[in-house]
DNA sequence: TATAATAATGACTAATCGGTCAATTGTCAA
DNA sequence: TTGACAATTGACCGATTAGTCATTATTATA
């Protein structure tokens, strides 16, 4: 499992530097000082390989942006939370978000493709929640607007983390952003975005977060998490999951006893949005 | 000629669909319906067709940003220019720019990412010129950091063209746009980017026009316009720049004589510039 | 119409790609 | 030390790539 882990860190070194399609399988294996053969032991195909990486931070996003809008902090704190969250997240993986940007990715996958527009979508949703508990009905006509501004202020700044080679001020960056947001939220006057435009953006697929994709990570968790208590609330959690009657306050629970751990982010989030919609 | 022209817009076409790496020659010319070999005689190599239909377009960018930033107009009108062309620009180019924004191009040739980035810096400081006239003073602390906003306000609107399948309005896009920069320029009061961070955007390599470059565009342009006082003032010109004292006077009153000319653009930009920066 | 000049073709090459699998090496219980 | 089993290797495969060039088709000229 190591193996695979030191495959995938060499892949997004390359990937960030030469682009997904110019770096061969070959290159990969030579930097990671394994064979060929190798590394098909650890995956079925380049293509597995793009698609984990990429699916592995995906939702290391999602649930993280998640975790700051549902945090107990109030609102305003958030904002500042939610802007320092993302450029935290971006500096800790350069490598990564490098090669994200890089690639469009429309070369590849197309289920992949519609897994990221989904997560996007989640991400939208989350921060509109934030945007509402902010401004509330102040902001109604805009959010929208209100939400691509965000995104654009978010995205050009991160494109400075890979211009300028100084270690930058993330906390005043984020001061900087939530200023900006309000300044934004409280005095646009012309609404661009219409209910009209943005259907896209409005309705995920919400039945995409299956129990049986639940299950599923959480069967992947039991092999890699190694504390006590977080091993034992996973086998609880699924019993709870596949019961006929599941009891809303033991699963809470049990999230609660596993949403410290950086593997199991994500499972949180599954849970949480599967309670939701249901 | 005619063919290279059709070769690039097929071109074009496969690359916004497919990503530049996953198109074939073979593909190109078929989709023209020419032969593998007559696509080299149009073009040395498939490098040399990225780089001529980005370097192409570049140059369009860059000098109708210069146009409306130069306009006599007066400066909240020019704003409004800026945003319209941009997005006209990209309305009218859909294909290029979703190419353009699918691929981040570094995967090919070094020498067209510095000419990338030396156009970029150009218009950086085409828009700063218009920040420095719109609120003087003012923004003296903060400009680089609504640079910044802008680029990214504009970018993320611009993302939708391709997601969103209705005709935009982009007058009332431009003057929302008009309204969120006013908004950031006349009440941010947390400065993000310094001097010291700005370094990159704020120096560009200004000896890149040189005269050499100038004269070959000229060269370039004779074999194209058909204009009679078009043709004639280009001759002028080149006479006028190789001789050992050029007199400024004629020379702009040449420019005026082509700058309508969509072709002659460019050349206006550079002869703009190589003045200005001697 | 005959000849020269030019334009266009597509079979071909060498290189590289993702992916496979027989052969080799390493590990560990008996 | 042996032998059974698992892990690892890299030569090899078919497919595809950018680019070439001898040959053929077209056009211009005399």
């Amino acid at each position: 499992m190591a193996k695979r882990q030191l495959i995938m860190e060499k892949a997004i070194e390359l990937f960030a530097k030469q682009g997904i399609e110019s770096t061969s399988v070959q290159q990969i294996t030579e930097l990671c000082g394994i064979s060929k053969g190798a590394f098909y032991l650890s995956f079925k195909s380049k293509d597995e390989l793009i698609v984990s990486i990429i699916d592995d931070f995906i939702k290391k996003i999602t649930s993280d942006i998640d975790r700051v809008v549902n945090s107990p902090k109030n609102v305003q704190e958030k904002l500042y939370d939610f802007y320092l969250s993302s450029f935290k997240l971006l500096q800790d993986h350069r490598e990564f978000a490098k090669m994200f940007i890089k690639e469009q990715l429309h070369t590849v996958n197309q289920a992949l493709l519609n897994r990221i527009n989904y997560y996007e979508q989640l991400t939208n949703q989350a921060m509109l929640r934030l945007l509402d508990e902010l401004y509330g009905e102040k902001i109604k006509e805009n959010k929208y607007d209100l939400l691509i501004s965000m995104r654009g202020l978010t995205e050009s700044y991160s494109k400075l983390f890979f211009t300028i080679n100084v270690p930058l001020n993330l906390p005043l960056l984020a001061r900087a952003l939530v200023e900006k947001t309000n300044l934004l939220a409280n005095h646009t006057s012309i609404v661009f975005l219409n209910e009209n435009l943005v259907q896209q953006i409005k309705h995920p697929s919400t039945d995409y977060i299956t129990i049986t994709k639940i299950i599923q990570e959480i069967d992947r968790l039991k092999k890699i998490v190694t504390n006590q208590l977080e091993s034992e609330s996973l086998d609880i959690l699924k019993n709870q999951l596949q019961n006929d009657v599941p009891t809303h306050a033991i699963i809470l629970g049990l999230l609660q006893n596993i949403k410290n751990n950086e593997d199991c982010k994500w499972l949180v989030f599954m849970v949480e949005q599967y309670l939701n919609n249901k």
